[in-house]
DNA sequence: GGCGTGACCATACATCATGTATGGACAACA
DNA sequence: TGTTGTCCATACATGATGTATGGTCACGCC
């Protein structure tokens, strides 16, 4: 199923090429999964489990918060080339049942949690956000995340320019976090990101993929 | 049918349930419409419609940007409170439908292009955001939009509340784009927008949707 | 009045997908 | 040798979609 994903869409698939593919019987199929959602399920637990591996290194990362901050957007990136049959698949799906609903909604909130309390660790930030909800803040820019890199995976341009995708992203994070604009290269320009405070620590990173 | 999106989820609507809720007959309905997408589509054309108009005075705005972002996200919230059956059945469904995806796509490029073009009018901003590329900025923002406004849709913590929903987008709006953070009501700082008073609804709506 | 036509409706069908049986083959294991 | 776990083929009940086919009824026109 996974790799049937990479190329038809999920709702596009029935059990019955699954079948075929997997090169089983209907009756094996519903012995092991109530569900091609839940099968669904499962491929996007593996996927993910990847993405966790991943973000460990920068999430508790000391390094300087911006490149902390798009080393994580583009291991995003890189997370959802590699699962990208997958990853579109629950999200274009998980409205539409309650496993995957709920498996997808734990995901966004793990890492809105590990981003917010990244955020709360940032005195800096914290004081820049004021009386902005933190978390929500932290959610939006999680979703952002879900919903650009979803785009990517769809072509739909511009997001289909993965430089485009890593960059906005990217810039989205820092703008809102630290005021930041300039996050890519442009040796011309250099209003904005001036010394990066150091603050004993940085921001999380990361797509929401995990 | 829009009757209907108020209470069920559009894939669980079969043409059935809408000829009954309709009173029309099986061969009637596929008189006027191919399928259940086309009548979805239709709906879709007429809400939109109307945020069209609701957003013209922020386009062609003259007052200060950040009030007048923070009136348009209050504008798309209402829209999204008012058409919110419809809206949550295109934002779950145009993946998987040529035409809706056709429809959805062009919305939110409209959309798209009118930030695009006020960011451009505007040089604070356009010096601000470097060789960011200006498109993909204010793509960024109508995707984060619609997302948000589908999470409170949704009833998805955190963005159910409305006040932290538009708080929330309209910081995200002036951080990416004049990179002041405290865009709601904060009596303890005011680095960037004057006195704003954030009477949760009193503002004008636009979402993300013309 | 006779008649075509447009707007509907009821019914039926072909097709396909899902999920649930039912019964049997086969190998490992005790 | 019998039990059990793993699989398969087949069939079936249900429900959804989209396509006929044929009929009713009102209206406007000659």
């Amino acid at each position: 199923m996974r790799e049937l994903l990479q190329q038809h869409r999920f709702d596009a698939l029935s059990v019955a090429d699954i079948l075929t593919a997997a090169g089983v019987s209907r009756a094996s199929f519903y012995f092991y999964f109530p569900s091609k959602q839940a099968v669904l399920g499962e491929l996007v637990r593996e996927a993910v489990a990847q993405g966790q591996q991943a973000a460990r290194p920068w999430i508790d990362g000391q390094q300087d918060p911006v490149t902390a901050l798009r080393a994580g957007v583009s291991d995003g990136a890189r997370l959802w080339r590699d699962n990208a049959g997958v990853l579109m698949a629950i999200v274009e799906n998980w409205a539409s049942d309650e496993g995957l609903r709920a498996l997808w909604l734990e995901q966004m909130n793990l890492f809105t949690d590990a981003a917010a309390a990244r955020i709360h660790a940032d005195l800096h930030v914290r004081r820049r956000l004021g009386s902005m909800d933190v978390r929500a803040a932290a959610a939006s820019l999680t979703w952002l995340g879900e919903r650009l890199y979803y785009l990517a995976a769809a072509a739909v341009p511009p997001f289909n320019n993965e430089e485009v995708l890593v960059d906005t992203l990217t810039n989205a994070w820092t703008s809102i976090l630290y005021g930041d604009a300039v996050t890519h290269p442009d040796p011309a320009r250099g209003p904005a990101s001036a010394p990066q405070r150091q603050s004993s620590e940085s921001v999380p990173p990361t797509p929401p993929t995990e």
